[in-house]
DNA sequence: GAGACGTTTGAAGAGTTTATTAAGTGCGAA
DNA sequence: TTCGCACTTAATAAACTCTTCAAACGTCTC
């Protein structure tokens, strides 16, 4: 079945590729960053709700189109409800397949986003919008323009001075105290509330850096 | 490259046209009425985007597929928020084109009078008339405007800056102050009067942005 | 352990942006 | 002309954001 949807799509000058369960399909959707994923539910291990899952937890915004079961209504609610963005019930004609997942992609790219990513941390800065894992976060103009700075620079330390400047420079505004501290403070309480898997982290003396948490 | 494109249209079976500016455009697509339009931003006179602008406020509803230089982020999201419908980047294949030209169109004829719903609000763009659930809602031009705008983005924010300049003209008129945050009032007393199930949802700082209401 | 330094924290007031209300303008239909 | 509608403007209210202060906290050095 695999093959076949594979050989069809390559027919249709897409490039494909295969995973026959769960966990090496996130591996796969991670190293090859496809444009679109076709997802059956039913998979050894995790099937394609968990996988569903696992990826929009982590970010992922990869369009996901699922294959039901004929009469499964239950499980394409289901499967939506986690972020499946498409569904087909099997058997499937292998065009209608194609057409879907063409319609996908294109949406998927009409709508261009600028998104950066960290760990489960999503930052849109086309709609100002900031998810930490599927729940969003509301930020503040200025709240914003810090986080979009150091996860531009993600992994590397930004000092003190180049948020200030970055976020403020332009403004004549004078002398600025610890009024940083405070949206560090704010920024943390929004994003990094979880104590667990926390992102922002202080390289003392020198600024602030955001990455993921090292095991 | 218009001839180009002209060509490849026609080997493929379709009747193209071409206006080699942006008034020309507008009349010939006002007397030819083609079922989709290939607009570049670089234009003499009007340009892509004022072309756009003006049918689109002129309540023209042909899909309209945006040629832009590569990497211009910033004209891709103004085109799509002054009413272009999917764009591509030079450079592009022909055969890239042709298949979106031809989704354009079979999603524009799909739905045969083009509408476009959020949650269990319906704007449809020919008629100008707009239902929230069961219940026609009456909505001055100005309004639907902006509220079309809005629901084509829909999962975007849309700036203040782009809600003027689409539905106001390019600022031959100056210095728009509160007059968008009057009409919001009045659009959402009209479409969103009911506490739950809120749609039009401000974005601090930025602009506005319609989205069904999340969990 | 005491002190210095830099960071974190909580709270409060000033400052901005957005929402609301109300009044005024101009145009077209009755 | 008079009325009603669509739009604009102005002024005020409400909501939210930003800045500042002051004190607590940690970490490093002596």
């Amino acid at each position: 079945m695999a093959e076949l949807v594979r050989r069809g799509l390559e027919e249709h000058g897409h490039a494909a590729r295969v995973a026959h369960d769960g966990l090496t399909g996130i591996e796969l959707v991670r190293s090859a960053a496809p444009d679109a994923l076709v997802l059956d539910i039913m998979l050894p291990g995790l099937d394609g709700f968990d996988v569903t899952k696992r990826l929009r937890r982590d970010g992922c915004i990869t369009p996901i189109l699922m294959l039901t079961g004929r009469d499964a209504v239950a499980d394409v609610v289901k499967g939506l409800n986690l972020g499946a963005d498409d569904y087909l019930t099997k058997p499937f004609s292998l065009k209608v397949l194609i057409a879907r997942l063409e319609a996908l992609v294109r949406r998927a790219s009409a709508a261009p986003s600028n998104r950066l990513q960290i760990a489960d941390l999503i930052l849109d800065l086309q709609d100002h919008e900031v998810w930490r894992g599927r729940t969003r976060v509301t930020l503040s103009p200025t709240e914003f323009g810090i986080l979009a700075l150091l996860m531009r620079r993600a992994g590397h330390v930004v000092t003190r001075d180049a948020l200030i400047e970055a976020v403020w420079g332009n403004s004549d505004r004078q002398i600025e105290n610890n009024t940083l501290d405070v949206f560090m403070k704010l920024l943390r309480g929004k994003v990094d509330a979880s104590p667990s898997r926390r992102v922002i982290q202080t390289v003392r003396g020198v600024g602030y850096i955001v990455r993921e948490q090292e095991g």
